[in-house]
DNA sequence: CGGTATCAGGAAAGCGCTTACCTCAGGCAA
DNA sequence: TTGCCTGAGGTAAGCGCTTTCCTGATACCG
């Protein structure tokens, strides 16, 4: 492995010199000099040592997210944003799979921590129990005490800079459409409990039932194409009235639509987030849209731009918005 | 932010137990010595540098991954087992997106090789002009040269260890199954013509329409939904003799189906890759099944268990298989 | 009791860079 | 000519760790 000082000495100079012609620092070096450095850079293939430069500068270039997966389109989204930021400023950013589970988040902030990166943006849902957020708020804590920034996405317990979308306004939406369509059994196919988007996207669907007088029939399940399946046959099987289901993600309600096909019973079914696919799918699925590409830069945004000292932290909502199409109908028409 | 030298003072100890201590060395210590240090740690929320650790120690622990996007559920795929592997040998995963920019690729492969990575599994298509690979392929020699390992997939200029989907013989299967079915004049929705894997699928798919005496109508566009639609929708105007399309991912697929769904024409569909969102399409997609996931792991397995020395580089083969749902039908039968 | 093996712990030499500071020449004004 | 800048380059001190080698103390042997 080629060095600097490698470099330095086939070139003829010191490593100082070498340094600096290399890294284009401002210090004048003659012509011939910088020919001969770069000569020696090409000839020896030389690549700087990444880890000697990061301790030598101090300075931190690298960001981190903590996402539940990557492959989820819901991350997948939010990433995109984050890291068209990110690159933007010309900042590597490394990119943790936590499957939300609370052991690995634990290792990744202080893996990411120990990388010395100069924002962390943890983009998975919070948890409803403070205690498994209290071991992370500790470590974020000591990760902010050596200057690390932080912004999270979705209500978490730790005070630092913030994203949240508007889940509670964008249940109220999806009940309230439903309402508005004349179902008054409404079947409601929920994520892990334990989880802050959960509650705040089913709290504004409860909110919505008590405007209009009627309730709601919540199974909980995974957030993904199979769970959304499974609650819904269950859902399906256990109350003949439900006339219309609210899925509390795109991936839930396109296992809905499995599953409805599968019953040979067909519901209207809204989602949530509007992924992609939400409108390729048949019927084209009526949904509540986040805008997860910008929220994602606006952490990242959040996250590199450190604010005042000594204020509190900055807390941004983005909107959710119906974006209706062809998954939902009055309850009088049948299909 | 604390250091070890902190550590170790506030513990009453040399740096060098300290750093014995934290890292379980084997070098013995007595209980009273282990109880300070690991105080000390606590008290002052210590995590060590993960730079100087790789200074000193010179290991190599982070292994690098470049695909052309993530959020693309075919890199999503393929990421996944990627991770699943690097991540049980504990290793970090670098996650690059080149969006298929081969300035980007270049400049990653040297970001990579600066953090020295053990490991770079490049996920993305390889190119057929071998200028685009050429320079390419000095960057990864000259990371080689340092010891550093690489894994391609798909075909590629780079001589290294290689998974190859069998990209050919799936074309193949594809044409074969349109063919089977009485369909004579078939449309093909291709992605970029630069790329080895749109060459390789419709090299399968030109030679099944020789052996069955048919020829194609061929129409290059972008690997993505709207690239299939757009595709579909010149196919459809140009052509209206045409009763197949053969897509050449799903995501074009999906596209063909939404641009079909407007024109109000509805013609067989053939994708390749078998997402998971191709059984939630309408009609369900018929597809050719690539094992994605496996083949990210195969790949990451190869990258991190170099051959013997002096070894070709190893080339496996992952084969297709056909998966047949409604979206392909014989052509007599009208829809 | 001297000599040696054993053991816990520390001193210090790097790992590959960056950069503050120093040196040495040459150029200028007085 | 002397004195002093100025510019080009080198010297060397770290950055925060790991690890080799060394030290000093204790235990054990004949």
């Amino acid at each position: 492995m080629a060095t600097l000082a490698d470099v330095a000495r086939r070139a003829g100079v010191s490593t100082a010199t070498a340094s600096r012609i290399i890294n284009g620092s401002s210090k004048p070096v003659t012509d011939e000099l910088r020919a001969r450095v770069l000569a020696a850079v090409a000839e020896l293939r030389y690549v700087p040592n990444a880890h000697a430069q990061m301790l030598a500068r101090n300075n931190r270039n690298a960001v981190g997210v903590l996402v539940h997966d990557v492959s989820d389109p819901y991350f997948a989204e939010i990433t995109r944003g984050l890291q068209r930021v990110a690159t933007a400023s010309g900042r590597l950013t490394i990119i943790c799979n936590t499957f939300r589970e609370p052991e690995r988040e634990l290792e990744y902030i202080d893996l990411l921590h120990a990388h010395q990166v100069a924002a962390i943006v943890v983009a998975g849902s919070g948890y409803l129990s403070s205690d498994a957020e209290t071991e992370l708020d500790e470590r974020m804590l000591a990760f902010e005490a050596t200057g690390g920034r932080i912004a999270v996405i979705g209500r978490h317990h730790h005070a630092s800079d913030a994203v949240l979308p508007a889940n509670e306004e964008g249940g109220y939406l999806a009940g309230s459409h439903l309402f508005e369509l004349g179902h008054t059994s409404v079947g409601v196919i929920a994520g892990p409990a334990a989880l802050t988007t959960t509650a705040d996207r089913l709290a504004g669907l409860q909110r919505s039932a008590s405007a209009y007088g009627h309730s709601l029939q919540v199974v909980h399940s995974d957030f993904t194409r199979d769970g959304g399946e499974a609650a819904t046959a269950s859902l399906l099987a256990s109350d003949p009235s439900v006339t219309a289901i609210a899925a509390l993600n795109d991936s839930m309600a396109v296992g809905a639509l499995a599953a409805m096909r599968a019953a040979g019973r067909f519901l209207s079914v809204i989602g949530f987030d509007d992924m992609p696919i939400a409108r390729d799918v048949t019927p084209s699925l009526t949904s509540i849209r986040l805008p997860l590409t910008s929220l994602g830069e606006r952490a990242m945004e959040l996250a590199l731009n450190p604010p005042p000292p000594n204020t509190p932290p900055r807390v941004e909502t983005v909107p959710a918005e119906l974006i209706r199409r062809d998954s939902t109908w009055p309850v009088a028409q049948r299909r």
